[in-house]
RNA sequence: UGGGGCGUCGCCAAGCGGUAAGGCAACGGACUCUGACUCCGUCAUUCGGGUGUUCGAAUCACUUCGCCCCAGCCA
């Protein structure tokens, strides 16, 4: 068979198995997992998490199941089960099959017997404080629990006590028998599973034992057939478990592989559950779908294209160095599939009236909706004469290189003419109020009359009749402290992530249906959206660079 | 200081013994009815350091330094 070209490294080892015949027992068909535990939303972490796993199964035809590794009841709900689920779909991610470690009790309970009857698992009845102190420390070796040696048939019985709702929770568990003076303090005798009489969202109270993490998962991708484990580096210290548990369980071959990758940080972004949920439960911000955060629902209402967001995880790649991507490198490909698909719209943030003294009546102009591509069509903007340019687009005291508007000088009005500032109306700060122009009529925009008339610069605008009231909101990242200070953090970002200004829109932007993003020219990509009747202008990445050079 | 990982341009990242890809950022310049975009050009005599092996090393060996992870009945 012909092998896909790999593009990080845990392509090229599946590449290596392929050719060395690993999987023809099973027609060669890879078998890939994302396990998400449903205790939160996903974010761009995940996302990276996502375009491994979903980038093997599309290049190899194999199959994807997602999996909720919810073996935890006390955090997990199917808020964030649905929540998981539509982040994936939006996405456009497909998956195969929609599984859920809960649904696995009934066969990882039948495993764990068969480990007791194997003699590799044992009841212990050490508290949690006992269980840690003897497990030693990073460099002295664990002691033996008192209870390690009871008999197959007390095992069995003790932990069939167990699931029977005989023991308060902590009383007992079970655990796997490996060696509590391995160096890998994670193989000193794990626990399989602890008493919870914590009711489950799927399963209710039938259980009041759980699995582990460290048994559960390795298990469940032996179940489901799993031929490549992939997960964050944290867990290179688990392998030799996962490999032990999944060796013992009986479960036919060919085992799956756990490999592991670095995890995605970008620079200012907070991407720990922990916190954001902590924004969320403590009302900092709106929800998980709140613009600042860094979650899959938060980009989504920002108006980040999902494309962009894959094109990112590509950029950045895979590999097991630890990393921090610079946001930088993420609004580049937001603003690369924007600058290509957004439509194009004028506003001004900072309204400067602008009256042409020599203009009458009123037109209407077209104007493209997006240079880059014909195809989408023009818009009508009417033009009265009696406009708003940005209070950044004129300046009393230019400096050097200046190109837009100045006393004396000349600058297009997008999509109109040019114009002269004969005369500025100060105010009593002596700040421009109001400006006063003449336009050149054979400078019409698109017109084939001869011009004399240059101009360097070329500015929005925003009719004052026909212009409607608008609320820009501009987002800070998410802030992310070296410390992780818990107190100030929450403060920060209340004080300096939102900002909102007030100015005038193009009618368009209000009338206008659709809500998908569109380029404010020269400012920046927005996305629009309703509020309480109010038109409100989000943004999603600035321009780069731009002004005053 | 036990064990497991990782160190290639400011930030990511290819490279797998044959003489340092690419992206982001930055900096020049051209173009432009968005100071955007686009376009052209510049940007690692060197791969954490040292020592060996070799005709030849970022790639192999040894050594040294630095960073990350592990002692939840979380995942």
């Amino acid at each position: 068979m012909k092998l896909p070209e790999a593009t990080n490294f845990i392509e090229q080892i599946i590449n290596e198995e392929l050719e060395a015949g690993k999987f023809e027992g099973i027609g060669n068909e890879i078998h890939v997992r994302f396990p998400p535990e449903p205790n939160g939303y996903l974010h761009i972490g995940h996302i990276k998490a996502m375009c491994i796993n979903f980038g093997v199964k599309d290049k190899y035809h194999g199959t994807l199941n997602l999996r909720m590794d919810d073996t935890n009841p006390a955090k997990e709900d199917y808020e964030y089960v649905n929540s998981i689920v539509e982040a994936v779909k939006w996405l456009g991610f497909e998956y195969d099959k929609l599984v859920f470690a809960s649904d696995y009790y009934d066969k990882l309970y039948e495993i764990a017997e068969k480990y007791i009857l194997d003699g590799n698992a044992y009841v212990c009845d050490l508290s949690a404080e006992e269980i840690t102190a003897t497990r030693g420390t990073l460099t002295e070796a664990g002691t033996e629990s008192p209870y390690r040696n009871r008999s197959i048939e007390e095992n069995l019985k003790l932990f069939r006590e167990m699931k029977s709702g005989v023991y308060p929770d902590g009383a007992k568990v079970l655990r796997a028998k490996i060696d509590m003076s391995s160096p890998n303090v994670n193989m000193r005798d794990p626990i399989i599973y602890r008493i919870a009489h914590v009711p489950h969202y799927r399963t209710g109270d039938k259980w009041c034992i759980y699995p582990m993490y460290d048994f559960a998962h390795p298990v469940s991708d032996a179940i489901e057939g799993i031929t490549h484990s992939l997960c964050s580096l944290e867990f290179e210290n688990h392998r030799p478990l996962y490999n032990w548990f999944v060796e013992r369980s009986g479960l036919p071959a060919p085992l799956p592989r756990q490999i592991e990758f670095a995890r995605l940080n970008i620079t200012n972004m907070l991407m720990s559950k922990r916190y954001l949920k902590k924004l969320v439960d403590e009302k900092f911000v709106r929800g998980w779908d709140d613009p600042r955060m860094p979650t899959v629902m938060g980009l989504k209402t920002r108006g980040v294209p999902p494309e962009a967001l894959k094109k990112f995880c590509a950029d950045v790649g895979v590999a097991k160095a630890y990393s921090v991507v610079n946001q930088a490198q993420l609004d580049s490909c937001i603003r690369d599939n924007l600058n290509l698909n957004a439509e194009r719209a004028m506003a001004v943030i900072n309204p400067l009236k602008l009256t042409i003294t020599n203009y009458g009546g009123e037109e209407e102009l077209d104007f493209e909706k997006n240079p880059t591509n014909p195809e989408a069509g023009a818009r009508p903007v009417k033009f009265s004469g009696s406009i708003y340019i940005d209070k950044d687009d004129f300046s009393l005291n230019p400096p050097p290189k200046y190109k837009r508007l100045q006393k004396g000088g000349t600058v297009r009005l997008k999509g109109a003419y040019i114009v002269r500032c004969d005369d500025v109306k100060l105010d009593k700060d002596g700040n421009a109020e109001e400006l006063f122009c003449t336009y050149f009529p054979e400078s019409k925009s698109g017109s084939t009359l001869p011009c004399d008339i240059k101009a360097k610069g070329v500015v929005q605008w925003v009719d004052c009749k026909y212009g409607v009231d608008a609320e820009f909101r501009q987002y800070e990242p998410l802030l992310k402290d070296e410390e992780y200070p818990d107190q100030d953090y929450a403060e920060r970002l209340n004080r300096e992530s939102e900002k909102s200004f007030f100015g005038k829109a193009e009618p368009y932007l209000k009338d206008s249906a659709n809500d998908t993003p569109f380029q404010l020219m020269r400012t920046g990509y927005y996305k629009k959206c309703e509020e309480n009747g109010r038109l409100v202008l989000s943004e999603i990445v600035s321009l780069k660079d731009s002004f005053n050079k």
